[in-house]
DNA sequence: CTATCAAACGAGCGATTGTTTGGCAAATTT
DNA sequence: AAATTTGCCAAACAATCGCTCGTTTGATAG
């Protein structure tokens, strides 16, 4: 049951069941609000847009009250920055721990490539790349969310700069090619396909890596 | 004067006529109230979304009063619909213009990748395609739309088809990674930056090329 | 002159939008 | 035990949404 309301406020005047943990130990996570509205929103926000998602859409998905949402969140927008900011914070980490013990250039972009499909594609509600130059209404915050993807794309950068690329290739172009394809999937990959984000992004690699020759085996690390 | 909002009303001379009667004197092009809707549509659509654009914006920035536009569209959906087909058509046209006379496959595929490009970024308000999965609420044209875009692949799909692909690459694969990176193309372009549209193109086919191997270099077939 | 028609106006419909406010029970702290 | 904080409800708010509809204008055809 995907969608389950449960709205354990206000009624039970003395009964014993409790629904929630009757002493919830603070360090444990208490049935974190917050965290269920993100992932709410994200579920929307992916599904229809930012803009065709209502308050009411996220906040009956949660199974509280519209008005409720502005104790956790001072507006929509705010709520949509912290989805982008969490979906951007798996993505950096997961690539990250990929090429962390990679050596070889190629196969270091190949990890990054798995790696970032992988993040994409099963953590889809959070990566909001899609929306294209994000809703115009974000307005104030725009500055924050293409900080948090710049982030993202230093990490790509600096694998492309460890590659040995033919002086025709701009570096710059390659990875916004790169990228470009990768974050695409999004809008073509369905699951049931026998395809899965890691090899889809390591397909990509095999095309834009140079065939080996035959000559020349692993030259030197 | 870029936004002119010429309220020329009770003035068409000759009221381009959509529908029926008379013969429509094809020489002047009467000021065509409806392709100038879907001019200032599509160029709302592009900048703020389906969603967040209003029929009113949209009047507006025509110079008509919301009410008016239903004269014209049934509604704001089929609005949609109309802009998303004449990007679509213009994608069409050019590329099958580019490939038209040239016979090397890889040539080929990047003359369409010059060609996506440049329709893309210097047509970029009609090329609704970064709309993600465009909007929900689009429900009962979703199916013309997409037969837009298939009829566009399709042609792509066949220019793939002619490469001489090594057997690990899957060829639906590499022309979806492709069409990806040149889709994106739209969420990072900037006119100002030096690089023209088909120099975008040919250079992610200059990516994919296999290098020329200095003992053949005689084009087959 | 009269009838017809395309094209627009202008008012307004009901519904929905994001957000604010006041209150209240439960949980926590003092 | 008292005081305070937390988390939410319930109701409203002004604004805006897509859209409808009766009316009006100017042009053209018979």
């Amino acid at each position: 049951m995907p969608r389950a309301p449960q709205r354990l406020t206000r009624k039970p005047a003395t009964p014993a069941p409790r629904r929630t943990r009757p002493v919830p130990k603070p360090e444990a996570m208490p049935f974190d609000r917050r965290q269920q509205i993100l992932v709410e929103a994200a579920r929307l926000f992916a599904a229809k847009g930012f803009e065709a998602t209502s308050v009411r859409d996220i906040a009956n998905a949660t199974g509280i009250l519209a008005g409720s949402l502005y104790y956790h969140f001072a507006s929509k927008e705010e709520l949509f920055v912290a989805v982008h900011a969490a979906g951007m914070e798996i993505l950096i980490r997961t690539a990250q721990d990929a090429i962390r013990d990679v050596r070889d250039p190629w196969d270091r972009l190949a990890a990054a490539a798995a790696a970032h499909c992988t993040a994409l594609l099963e953590s889809s509600d959070f990566m909001l790349l899609v929306v294209p130059n994000f809703p115009k209404s974000i307005g104030q915050y725009r500055d924050e969310l293409i900080r948090q993807r710049d982030e993202y794309e230093a990490i790509i950068s600096q694998v492309v700069a460890g590659l040995d690329l033919p002086p025709t290739i701009d570096p710059r172009l390659f990875r916004l090619h790169f990228i470009g394809a990768l974050n695409w999937t999004q809008s073509w990959f369905r699951p049931a396909s026998g395809l899965t984000p890691a090899e889809i992004g390591r397909q990509l690699v095999a095309m834009l890596r140079p065939p080996t020759i035959p000559g020349s085996e692993s030259p030197s690390s």
